[in-house]
Parts: structure tokens; sequence; C-alpha cells
DNA sequence: GTAGGGTTAG
């Protein structure tokens, strides 16, 4: 018998809470108690999600027309079906339909549209099954206008109750990035099923709003709807994104215990939702077990091991696939170079930047050139980096320039450090991450004046650091910490005493990373209550004995948390993984799976 | 006959 789950919704407005604990067992089926919050289905749509469709065959053809007639002439003409543009001539709606359909599927959107306008103008009515797959093509190509004026005739002509319309729509705005009017539209469907739950749901994790996603999945289980391989995938995703863990494995045991087919993509789920919680050897036994593996599978696997710190796995999963006569594309070569930057391999980083181009024929993207960046940049290679940056066939992007300024960071190179944040600031004047990296450069020659003037103009431009937050699950609920929160007396209490114990070990607190020209205590206390910290105290605290404490963050972690967590890792033995925005640290005996490259 | 799915720099 499988434990009793409960599930709870995330409580919001209190420093540390609640996000959900895990589900009920597949057994008794998920038992979803009152909601406690409010997050998601009264998100309001924005205004004209159903706009007036009193003027919809004219909206269609004027607003429609404009846009799309000049943008698909070129290649419409040339294309293998013209007879549909005998303008003026009478169209068979079957026809139509069917040309529309076989355009949508073929991925020939623009087509599918043009074909869709011309119905409009010789007078040919259509019906569901001409706005299914035309609502498709518009949300493809992400045209809003068009998407609501095709709404508003679909209105009109009587067929948006329609479950196949209506689960259309809902997949447009999704696609659009207007989830407020997808949720609207699926609140007032006469009809739902499980396909438009899966709609909704997939558009909030595509809009990344994981959090509402994963509460959707619940309402979608007390509703007793079916839960499809399409359903998990959807919930899968979110997990991964929030680090939800013991939710994601609740849902593989519900694949395992219901008999879910683990296709391509719900296993590509299942092993990055292990990747992306820092799980490596469930994410390789999913692997193992999967018999259908695509080029998305072998991905998920490289950039799952290139993130947990485990590169040589990477490499050698990269030669399998080879061997197994899977085509690499560009995202499996992304894995691989972030496999070498995390193990600092800088002359394999260069042998695979060369092998993509020479033996795949694929043509390095501004992501791959990031990554050569940071290899080269981490190594301290800094003449190469910058030659690189400044001879590449692409635009550098503001990730390059910080890229190469994390790195001047790291190796304390103040002069190719300013010259790299003018370049990034030239670009990215608001973010307030830029600032903090180059404040953290001068902070650790103690270039105070520098400071000052970077302060100075970040509130000219009124420009506040992102708040540090640390999460932490215990017993199936997630924890969030804000940095210098207001901590609980006795979490205050632990980490002065773990510090004072940490002291006795050598450790001193790394003060140049404050922001600000402080007072060395006040800078001591400033990363000494960083999220991260925080949230490991309470595990220290709060979990079992022996068990791994497994701690995401918002942000990258600094150098003074890093050498803490290693040192209590070493001191308590007791694993940590902490996930930063970009990779995992796994920490256990004093060391850090990341080797102190990050 | 029509609708829903996975990987991706720092």
């Amino acid at each position: 018998m499988k434990r009793p789950l409960t599930l709870t919704a995330r409580a919001r407005g209190s420093r540390v809470r609640a996000y959900f604990s895990a589900s009920a067992s597949p057994e008794t089926r998920w038992q979803t108690p009152e909601r406690q919050s409010t997050a998601v289905s009264t998100n309001p749509p924005a205004a004209g999600a159903r706009a007036s469709p009193a003027p919809a065959r004219h909206a269609v053809q004027a607003s429609l027309m404009s846009l799309v007639e000049s943008r698909v002439r070129s290649d419409w003409w040339g294309s293998p079906s013209p007879l549909l543009l005998q303008l003026g001539e009478p169209i068979d709606s079957r026809l139509c339909r069917h040309v529309i359909r076989g355009y949508t599927s073929q991925g020939k959107h623009l087509h599918s549209v043009f074909v869709f306008i011309q119905m409009q103008r010789v007078g040919v009515r259509p019906d569901s099954f001409t706005f299914a797959p035309v609502l498709k093509s518009v949300a493809r190509l992400c045209l809003r206008e068009m998407g609501r004026s095709v709404h508003a005739y679909a209105a009109k002509a009587n067929v948006d109750g329609d479950v196949y319309v209506g689960t259309s729509l809902v997949n447009l705005y999704s696609g659009c990035m207007l989830i407020g009017d997808a949720h609207k539209v699926f609140d007032e469907m006469g009809e739902r099923n499980s396909v438009s739950w899966n709609a909704l749901i997939t558009g909030y994790t595509h809009n990344r709003k994981f959090a509402e996603a994963l509460d959707l999945f619940r309402e979608m289980q007390a509703d007793g709807v079916e839960l499809t391989e399409v359903t998990m995938v959807g919930a899968l995703s979110a997990c991964a994104h929030l680090g939800a863990l013991s939710l994601g494995k609740w849902i593989h045991e519900y694949i395992d215990c219901y008999g879910l087919s683990l296709n391509e993509f719900l296993g590509t789920a299942l092993v990055d939702m292990y990747a992306k919680c820092g799980a490596v050897m469930e994410m390789e036994k999913v692997f193992i077990t999967m018999r259908a593996k695509n080029v998305y599978t072998w991905n998920a696997l490289i950039s799952g091991f290139a993130i947990n710190g485990h590169g040589e796995a990477a490499l050698q999963a990269f030669s399998r696939m080879i061997m197994e006569n899977l085509k690499p594309d560009g995202v499996t070569f992304l894995g691989i170079l972030c496999a070498c930057c995390h193990e600092g391999l800088v002359d394999e980083g260069k042998k695979y930047f060369g092998i993509m181009k020479e033996e795949f024929g694929l043509r390095p993207g501004i992501e791959h050139y990031g990554c050569m960046v940071d290899l080269l940049g981490q190594a301290g290679l800094f003449s190469e980096a910058l030659h690189l940056v400044q001879n590449m066939d692409l635009k550098p992007d503001p990730i390059i320039w910080r890229t190469l300024l994390g790195a001047c960071r790291t190796h304390r190179n103040v002069p190719l450090g300013r010259y790299a944040a003018r370049k990034l600031l030239e670009l990215e004047p608001t973010n307030a991450e830029n600032y903090v990296l180059l404040s953290n450069i001068y902070a650790q020659d103690s270039m105070w004046d520098e400071i000052a003037q970077l302060r100075a103009v970040m509130n000219q431009r009124g420009i506040a650091k992102v708040a540090g937050c640390s999460s932490i699950e215990i017993g199936n609920v997630v924890y969030e910490f804000v940095a210098s929160d207001c901590l609980k007396p006795e979490v205050r209490d632990l980490l002065d005493d773990i510090r004072k114990e940490l002291k006795q070990m050598g450790y001193a607190a790394n003060t140049g990373l404050a922001l600000y020209d402080i007072e060395e205590e006040e800078k001591e206390s400033s990363v000494a209550f960083h999220s991260e910290k925080i949230a490991l105290a309470f595990g220290l605290m709060k979990s079992p004995p022996g068990s791994t404490i497994r701690i995401i963050k918002n942000l990258r972690v600094c150098q003074d948390c890093h050498v803490f967590f290693k040192i209590v890792s070493l001191v308590y033995k007791r694993e940590i993984s902490l996930r930063d925005r970009n990779q995992f640290h796994h920490f256990a005996g004093g060391s850090c799976s990341c080797r102190d490259h990050w």
C-alpha cells in the first residue's frame, strides 16, 4: 500500500509558504482539498477577448488581409495548390476545409489562413471543421488581432460552443501568450473534455505559469476528468520548472499504476522532470526503461547530465546516441557544450563546436556561442573569448556580454569587466543583475567609489535588485524563503550556531559580495541571511537525519553561500542539492559537483 | 473529418 498523500494549495501572503504537498496515491486517486489560493481562475482576461462579433466578416477581410496578403503572396503563388486563388469563382466549402486542414497539418500556416480569408471573400461559410485548423495556424503564427477576429467570426457563425472550436480558441490565446483570455474562453465553454483541460494546462506551462498549471491539474483531477498522457506531460513540465520532485514522483507512480503509455513525449517529460529536480539516478532509470526514444529524449538526458555536473556522462550519452544512428540537433550540442562548460573541458568544447558545423552541418546559434564564451572565459582564456565575441557572425546579445562579465568576476579581470559591462549596459540598461555583477567585481578589489557611482546610477534609474528566493520541500510541503527575511528566532539561532561552528573550521564570510559599501559587521549579516542559507538551516532543522536536503534558488548562488554549503555538507555529514538559476550544485563531504566552476 | 504533448546559453 502506497503512502496516503494529500494535496494543499499554495498559501500566499506568508513569508514561509506552502506551495502544495504531494498528491494522493494513485490507487485512491488524488484527494483535492478546498482551494486556498485564488491565483488561477480569477485572472481577468484582456479586454476584447470576446470582441463584438457584429462586423466579423469585414473585420476578417479588412484587418487580416492587409496583414497576411503581403506576407503570403510571394510564396503563395509558387505553391503547388493555387486553385483557390481564382478569386470570384465559386469555391466548394468541402474543398476549402480539405485544403486548410492539409496546409495546417503540413505547417504551411500562412497558406491555411490565406485560404480561410478567400472563403470569406467569396462568401463560403466556414464550419467547426474549418475553424479548428485555421485557429491552430493563427496560433502558430502568433497573430493576436487576427485570432480575435477569427474568434469573433466563430461566435457570429455560432460555432464557438463547439468543444473542438473552444479548445482551439484556448490553444490560440495561450499560443499568443494571452493566457488570461485562454482561461476566459475555457471558463465559458459549455462542454469541456480532457483535451480542453490539457490545452489549458499546457497553455499555462507555455506561459511559464507553472504553479497555476499545477493548480489546474489538481482541479482537473478533482472534477473527475480523465488524466491522460498529455495531461501528465504538461504537469511534469510544470514540476520540472518548479523542482517539485514529490509531485513528479507521484505522477510517475500514477503512470505506472494506470498503465499510461511511456511514449516519447511522456518519457522525455519524466526524464526532464527528474533531471531538473536533481534526481540523476531516477532520470537514468526512466531513460533505460523507455522503449521509444527520439532526439528530444536524448537531449533531455544529455542536458540533464550536464546541469547536474555529470559532464563525462553527458559526453558518453552523446557517443551512444550517435552509435544508435540518431542525428543530433542544435539542442543536443547545446547540452554537450553546457557539459563542457560545467566540467571546464576547453579542448573538448572546441572539438564539439567544430564537429557541430563540420560533421553535422549545424550552424551555431547565439546560444552555442554563449556556451563557448562561458567555457573560454571561465577558463581564464580572455583573449580567445573576446576574439570569439568580436568575430562571430551574429550580433552579441546581452547574455553574451553578461557571460563575459561573469568570467571577469571569477578571475577578477577589472579592465575587461568594465568593457563588457559598458557593452552590456548599452543593450540592457535596466537589468539590476548587470549592475550587481559589475559591483561584485569592484567589491573584490575594494573599489568603493566605483560601487557608490553604480549605486547612484541605479537609484537614478529606479533599478532595484531582484530578491533572492529559495525553496525547500519538507514532508511534501514546499517552503519559500526570501533573502534577509524576518526570520523565526529558532532559524536565526540555528544559523548563528552553524556560523560559529563553521568559523572554527576556518570559514570567514566573504563580505566582498555585498553590493554596497557598508560596515564590516553589516556586510557579514547581509550575506549571512541569503535565502539559500535560511533554507539550509530550515532543512537541517526539519528534515530527517541522513536525507538529502534539496534547495532551489531563483538566482545564481553566491561564492560565500557556496563555501558555506560545502562546509555544512562536511560538518553535518549531509548531502545537499542546490539548484540555482543555471545548474545544480550537489554538495557532499566538503566538495561540490560543480568543482567550483559556475 | 476538426482540438491537447517533450529537450534548448547565462
